[in-house]
DNA sequence: GCAAATTTGTTCGTATGTATT
DNA sequence: CAATACATACGAACAAATTTG
């Protein structure tokens, strides 16, 4: 009796889906169907449902329904690379070629720029002057025409000044910004820093990433910080993934190629 | 008027807490009061406070308030280490100095050791039949006396019988796991892969780690596989964070340290 | 194209349970 | 034990999105 009836409920649900009782694509009893055989009442129904969308299980379509998600593999992205050879997973230049070798269809939107100053977090990561102009480019991106990811570069005004002029200009840098820097300007980026946290998304990203707005679905801040030589920050970027179909893997070392992608989402009970 | 009421009212007690106007460790006004204060029900109000919470910023304690969070600086575990050096962040060797480079006090339970049959992800990732036995050791962290994360590791059950008996022992292995397992079996972990995943809480990691269970605080999990020489998965490690007090770092490539610890949570809108 | 029916989203009100002071 | 405050659960109404006739 200790555990709560929405609680109870959501498992439940959850067994029929982990079971393929309920099948991937498949609809859900309504919230009116769900509460006759649960006999709760629908603010019930709908907290048990809540739980299955925060485990990216179930999604709803106002209007329509509550659907079973169809086994989207979640997108995994590497945010390890061999040091010094390729571009890093998750950054603007390797998003394309790793997503095509998944299978996948991917596009960027073309990048809006602009120039803004820099507050907070942005000035301090860049080490430079809070209310100094910068550089932000921003994109969208999709994968087999599904919103995956929101896009934020931000760099020094004075690396136009100093001759890397495409960065104002609205063209996809194709051979990679670490590589346009290195031609442009002789900066020679020699690793980045990631920064992973989880939040809430704000009404923007929750209506650009088609997520809930109420916070059910949480997504990842991913904040890089990329270096040169001389220590000194480059360029800062973040990128907004929902966690529902978003995955890192970070490798260390030597390991062995990934058997296969993640199939499974299996909740194993650690506890 | 687009924007949902308990979405305005979130934004405007963030703003609050953002700027000051509440202060860390103060008191919310009651549902009760906030109810007034923004003539809404009481469910509109709570449904507020749910964002609250997923962004970190307050927590409820039942039969006291709703409070904004200390600055409890989060902890930053760091996924990747010196190749080679020293015992990677978030494992378990590494735990307790890593903690007290920050000046926090570190406290991991005693292990709680137990042998299970392998199924689903663990037989996958440590490619060994379903059924199998595994030898299971889970930990309970702690850092300035909040619990911090839960980790379960799972070794293949010949382990022990080839002669690394103290995995089978309810003691701390205070050499660390990598070091062990090379005295005792020769085995020489030199790599391993991280995948970072987020959900919500089961009631048991609910339980332990504070959070409420109704999934307004997600959970990183982080499944960490160790390869030896050949490529063969010597452990699988889960280990499950609250997201709301846990960040990661990844490093790659050469980085200079960092300034500081964060301090600022500010959200920048990115889009 | 429009209206009706269906389904989820938001908001209100109320009552009772549980944890803390 | 009583008071306070959050957690759970019920019921109801209207809005917004979508599908169907």
């Amino acid at each position: 009796m200790t555990e709560p009836m929405y609680m109870r409920i959501s498992e439940d649900l959850r067994r029929q889906i982990e079971t393929k009782e309920l099948r991937p694509g498949e609809q859900l009893p309504t919230e009116l169907e769900l509460r006759q055989q649960y006999d709760a009442s629908r603010n019930t129904i709908r907290d048990a449902i809540k739980l299955l969308i925060g485990n990216g299980l179930v999604e709803t379509r106002p209007g329509q329904g509550t659907y079973v998600v169809e086994k989207m593999d979640p997108f995994v992205t590497t945010l390890s690379a061999d040091p010094g050879t390729g571009a890093p997973g998750g950054d603007g230049g390797a998003y394309l070629s790793e997503v095509s070798e998944q299978n996948r269809e991917a596009f960027s939107s073309p990048p809006q720029v602009g120039i803004q100053k820099a507050v907070g977090l942005i000035s301090a990561r860049l080490r430079i002057p809070e209310g100094t102009n910068v550089i932000s480019r921003h994109q969208q991106r999709f994968i087999d025409g599904t919103p995956w990811s929101m896009q934020t570069s931000f760099f020094p005004m004075d690396f136009v000044t100093r001759g890397a002029a495409r960065l104002i200009g609205a063209d996809d840098i194709q051979e990679g910004m670490a590589q346009y820097l290195a031609d442009a300007l002789g900066l020679k980026q020699v690793g980045y820093r990631d920064w992973i946290t989880v939040r809430v998304p704000n009404s923007a990203e929750a209506d650009f990433l088609k997520i809930p707005m109420d916070g059910r679905v949480p997504v990842f801040e991913l904040l890089r910080v990329a270096f040169d030589e001389s220590g000194t920050p480059l360029r800062v970027t973040v990128t907004i993934f929902p966690t529902d179909r978003n995955q890192f893997i970070v490798n260390v070392g030597d390991v062995p190629p990934p058997l296969s992608l993640p199939k499974e989402d299996d909740q194993e009970r650690t506890g």
